[in-house]
DNA sequence: TCGCTCTACTAAAACGATTTCGTACTATGG
DNA sequence: CCATAGTACGAAATCGTTTTAGTAGAGCGA
């Protein structure tokens, strides 16, 4: 592979002279950047991001931390269409993007940190993992570059799909519906199952109406099983809701695909997923749910990490929240 | 950060002792090495592998090429849980996943192969591209270590999905429960959709059941519109089939829901999905589909990938065929 | 004791870039 | 014509590893 020095050979000028050339230094004349341009693609020179990293502690590479958490990991399709938002503007940026791992070095297990200081990481995004594991806090606090995805360190910038907004806009539809019994039935305990609890009892609140504890389920996202276990209580109650919000599309979905084929049900129930997945708008009914907007999540949150990596400086953290927007579709009916 | 040479100095060894103690190198004693490491461990040493991949010309990192092909991208479920699986088996080995890309240096877009050569890529998995694109031949005729996913490049290991295999299950099947007039949508004209329809046809032939060419439609895989506008003049030709394959399970499950919800249709109509998504195990009625192994597929392609990168002469280009298995939900119906 | 083979170690040369100081030369103003 | 400033370039150090080619000393058999 061709290198610096051959194309300083070839040129007759030297390593320096042709480094700075093809880095655009203003102390090089147009006429031998053209030159050395010109050689250094007749002999298909590509710089070689190592040697540069070592000497610039500059890699032009983040990492991506990505757990298969509540097994779903990458087939959750919010969280990889995050990530495929990151992709394209990371690549935009010139930048790569590496998956971060407990790769080990002579049969030791290295931690997130080590990985990212080995590889020389010019900063992290966390996407998804077990935020209460001390080595993503170690991450988190090591003063590296860090933006989190809907979960905020102390010092770093966090971008958060807007869970209270997304609640409140589903319970605004229900309630203009004609709707007052309104059940929830959420995922485990999380810090975004806490704030879409809130947002729901919030917008309870707003409107005067006080809904009983045990309209509130609890759950676990992308188990449907367990949300459909969860939601059997509840509709038995003596004064049953008459519409439910589902903590996924996918329960939703199993939801509706067993609601319509009990011909047999009594009363019909109002429902709403939550993410926005491909499929609720392809689907006969069209499911009613909050779109998240994680094409935006995954371009502002690598806008910031690279806006702090290029200017430090200007760096302070901050927590953005990024709007979805309802689906009306036709699984909410009016009353 | 700590590096060699402080571990030299404080241990009073040299450089060259030091890292051979740390990469177990048999020339030095017990004694040394437990030193060594123990004073490593001290000063939080962490290997720098750039420092180390320019000198030995091995990263222990491997492109993973996924371009966002079919407007499915990352957010298909049978790439993304490859992908998943992928990046399982490569920690498990010591090696890291970057996605390719056309990063630019200097202003310039560089090519796949530029790219892998500048970050030193030991080897590259292509899982989803346009395999027909220059830019990803070049890549895979480079003599670079690559193996691809549903796709056979001269040279190159590639890991197949049972296609033939998927189509010919799915017919037995439907051929089991009495059904004779069956027709299959398939997707846009790709390597693998050629395969789907050669099995299609060699399963009805070895039954000697010759099916008129109108059973066969074309749409476009992960568009259910599409698909549902391919159905629509097969279910009105004069002898309808009792039976369709569609796609992808994102068709099936689109027509499933409409089928339920307009309760007056005429006549059952039987059919199948394909690739064994999660919701189909979910909903109710359970999809009929053929489950594609994806996990073994991403797990296999790294395995023989590293393998090739590190003992280049054993190797011998493949074509591995993974079995998918039958998933015998509730859609095909006896008749 | 001599020569030989091991063992345990080291000095120094890479690897391929960037960057800091220079330096030689040209242009310019007085 | 001289001093100065600016322009275009280069020598060499540096980044943190690995590895080659050696060396000093111990052990050992004859």
């Amino acid at each position: 592979m061709a290198k610096i020095s051959d194309i300083a050979k070839r040129t007759g000028y030297s390593n320096a002279t042709v480094s700075k050339a093809l880095n655009g230094s203003p102390e090089i004349p147009e006429s031998t950047v053209a030159t050395v341009k010109k050689v250094a693609r007749e002999l298909g020179y590509v710089p070689s991001s190592f040697a540069r990293t070592l000497k610039m502690r500059r890699s032009f590479n983040l990492g991506v931390l990505f757990v298969d958490q509540t097994n779903a990991g990458l087939r959750h399709e919010y969280f990889s269409s995050i990530l495929e938002a990151a992709k394209v503007e990371a690549e935009k940026r010139g930048y790569d993007l590496t998956f971060m791992s407990h790769t080990n070095y002579g049969g030791l297990k290295m931690s997130y940190l080590q990985h990212a200081k080995s590889r020389g990481m010019d900063g992290i995004l966390i996407v998804s993992a077990n935020f209460l594991d001390p080595a993503v806090e170690e991450l988190a606090q090591s003063g590296l570059p860090v933006v989190t995805i809907d979960y905020v360190y102390n010092g770093c910038t966090a971008i958060m799909s807007d869970n209270e907004n997304g609640m409140n806009s589903l319970f605004e539809a229900a309630y203009a519906l004609g709707h007052r019994k309104i059940a929830f039935i959420h995922g485990e305990e999380t810090d975004v199952t806490k704030r879409r609890i809130a947002g729901f009892l919030q917008a309870a609140k707003a409107h005067g109406l006080s809904l009983p504890s045990a309209y509130l389920g609890e759950a676990y996202y992308h188990r449907p099983e367990t949300v459909m276990a969860a939601l059997e209580p509840i509709l038995r109650l003596p004064d049953p809701p008459t519409c439910v919000f589902f903590p996924d599309d996918i329960s939703a979905i199993t939801f509706l695909a067993r609601q319509t084929q009990e011909a047999k049900r009594i009363h019909p129930l109002s429902f709403a997923g939550y993410d926005g997945i491909d499929l609720t708008k392809m689907i006969h009914p069209m499911l009613s749910t909050y779109v998240q907007n994680s094409e935006e999540i995954g371009t502002i949150a690598i806008d910031k990490l690279i806006n702090r990596i290029e200017d430090p400086r200007l760096f302070v953290p901050e927590v953005v929240k990024v709007k979805g927007h309802l689906q009306s579709g036709d699984t909410i009916q009016k009353r």
